[in-house]
DNA sequence: TTGCAAAGCGGAACACGGTTCCGTATCGTC
DNA sequence: GACGATACGGAACCGTGTTCCGCTTTGCAA
């Protein structure tokens, strides 16, 4: 199983799967019903979500943690339920969408990137390096999981939900970069964050299956070309 | 290449079917038979093909053709053969896989873009504004074709192919164009055609299908990234 | 503890697209 | 006109996504 070896890298995180975060917090719940999570809910009616069915989800997402490593984010539904030990309702009741688990799989990583960035901005010497290196990190995200850069470009509808997620979190973190590097002067404007997330998400779409293709040196090469031609 | 228009959608060249070329010379029949392409055929006797099988492949291409704009490449098989009047069979026959029916659809738009690289390299004033000419008629080329580029990432054996047979005909094109650029101190060694060609490919997938996003741009400046940091 | 309604579950059934296979029709030749 | 080779058509099969509904489990309350 395991892998992730590449040309060299090894992927430094180990998959979703064995730290069983993901939705352990309730604000994960796919459908946008986590809202309350204040301990003020002003309506208490409601009863609590039943025990199975949470222990379901953890099931699930670590099914699907481990079915994505090994077959990539476009698994068959079939064979994540299974390796849940769930019914095929289940994972559609708990996730309509594919992106709705894609997403709360990965969602852990995805906000660690996202916090990245100011982080990067703050220790880089410039902002355009400090951008470099925050989509290295973004690039590295996408290529070490099987098809996820391809995914988020489909034009299915499913798909349409992964994007926007990723960007909610993600987009803002970029433009601050972006922002940052701009008012330096360091870069030309001309790129927003959003072509260039979505740029470097697809340079990275089948990098894992082409030895001959590096997708991080031209992620590189693309970021190297916002410089101003000075 | 006739439609390198921008945004504006209406395909303006009307798709291959008007102008029968496509398989007329024998040489395109897509199964891999062709390999004895030396004029010496040792062996006369096979019969030439039916006149109903030619007429038939060059109905599939049309239908192809007009599917392919209004679909994308990814059109059901069943709607290419239905539109075509021929059973699902014959499509089978003719082009074992969709890779082959796509490279038989664009030979002739591939040979243009390849047919221009030297062209642009003798005209323009450097090599690499050349070879961003060139770079940019084949992102317009693959932008064009409704899920081209997309499909040109696919993991699945059948786009190998496709891969392959658009690469066999461009990369030396290519190549040629980043030498000379190379030779020329304009650019920096380290990324060869290959890499890209498939860093343009995969930007431009999706790229048709949404607005904010403009592949072409991007391309430019990756290939603006090539440049040696004077 | 037991009863009960809500919540959740499972998987059969359906939809759809790719692919194969073989009986039949057509073509080209003798 | 007859005959063999060639090509055709589409039924059938498989894998996958998605829906739907009868049945089970859970949690509360009596």
């Amino acid at each position: 199983m395991a892998e992730t070896n590449g040309t060299g890298p090894a992927t430094p995180e180990g998959p979703a799967a064995s730290d069983g975060e993901a939705t352990a917090d309730g604000s994960a719940t796919p459908d946008g019903q986590a809202a309350p999570a204040g301990p003020a809910a002003p309506d208490p009616p409601a009863r609590a979500r039943r025990r199975d069915a949470q222990r379901n989800q953890r099931s699930l997402l670590d099914a699907a943690a481990a079915v994505f490593v090994t077959s990539g984010v476009d698994a068959p539904v079939r064979d994540i339920a299974a390796r849940a030990g769930v019914g095929i309702g289940t994972i559609y009741r708990h996730f309509p969408t594919r992106a709705d688990l894609v997403v709360a799989v990965y969602r852990h990583q995805i906000d660690a990137c996202a916090e990245a960035g100011p982080v990067l901005l703050a220790a880089g010497p410039t902002a355009h390096a400090a951008l470099g290196r925050w989509v290295d990190l973004f690039a590295d995200f996408l290529v070490t999981k099987h098809g996820l850069a391809a995914a988020m470009q489909g034009d299915a509808p499913g798909f349409e939900a992964l994007h926007a997620s990723f960007l909610e979190r993600l987009l803002p973190v970029c433009a601050d970069l972006l922002d940052a590097a701009t008012a330096a002067g360091e870069i030309q404007a001309g790129v927003d964050a959003y072509q260039l997330m979505r740029g470097v998400g697809n340079l990275c779409a089948g990098a894992e299956s082409d030895p001959r293709y590096d997708a991080r040196r031209l992620v590189a090469v693309l970021v190297a070309g916002l410089a101003v031609p000075h």
